[in-house]
DNA sequence: AGGCAAAGTGTGTATGATTGTCAATAAGAA
DNA sequence: TTCTTATTGACAATCATACACACTTTGCCT
């Protein structure tokens, strides 16, 4: 859990300032209920309207900065945008299942999966940032359907 | 590794059909260097110089149906476009270590992973197309670079 | 406390991947 | 061979995201 004081520490770290816009960004994902996660667009209304309007421009730069901090995760669900949540460390790190056709997904934790991501970051001289696990399949539902695409 | 026919008969069993297009596509796809993938761009760039030319719109819907047949996978390299490769199973199929700064991208395998993934969406009655983790990290030249972003 | 250089913000605009439209064509069942 | 319906290709439309730039802030240094 970040405080104001850990990220202004780690933003200084690499040259850069806390600013109110990115305090309130981080608190939206702090407070974000579990299982949740947001498009910079819908990050961009719920801010509106809590009455804390920030500009787009300044929430694709800020989300795309925190993902680089390893702070945010970058969900890639195949709706065609991009969602954010919270990068949170074991036991709360999890995995999705997603299904192709509607976009239901289910949570999953796996700690074997982390660890085999660790290590192969590792062996590799690479900095984790993040370590996601996705499968793409089709939910029970969708297997019935008979509707095309 | 499949033929016209298996193809031909997986096309149908949903009520689609086989065309030149959709054959010369995934021959292109089997017939790629280990390790390679393809953006639809740069898929219609080779189908040009190999003197078979199909429209981008048709290589689109193309790599979007067999990556929803599960013939192909989807890869999200965080380089704003998608890239596309065969769907392999055991033992061929891998994992991408990436490094968010440049993209450098490296394959590893575990069948472990393989083997949660499966499970975990038959568990929940998903039916499986792919199933990849994905590790963002930063590489050793990223992580001495003092240039910014 | 005040000044300054550099980073960050917001507005508006541009880009570029992907999707939709639709008339013409071709697959495949009968 | 014929007929129905999926598919294709050309082109236009969308939509998420990045960019440019003038203006504002942050945080370091006196």
């Amino acid at each position: 859990m970040y405080t104001s004081n850990s990220l202004k520490a780690e933003l200084h770290e690499r040259g850069w300032r806390l600013t109110p816009q990115r305090e309130t960004i981080l608190n939206v994902f702090q407070n974000l209920q579990k299982g949740k996660h947001l498009s910079a667009e819908e990050l961009c209304d719920l801010l509106q309207d809590q009455g804390n309007p920030i500009s787009l421009s300044t929430i694709y730069r800020t989300v795309k900065l925190m993902a680089r901090m390893g702070i945010l995760r970058e969900l890639e669900f195949a709706e065609g945008h991009k969602h954010y949540e919270l990068n949170q460390p074991y036991p709360y790190h999890h995995h999705h299942l997603i299904c192709v056709k509607c976009n239901k997904t289910i949570e999953f934790k796996s700690e074997q999966v982390l660890k085999i991501g660790s290590k192969t970051a590792e062996k590799e001289g690479f900095h984790l940032l993040d370590c996601q696990l996705s499968i793409h399949a089709i939910c029970p539902q969708c297997q019935r359907s008979i509707l095309p695409d």
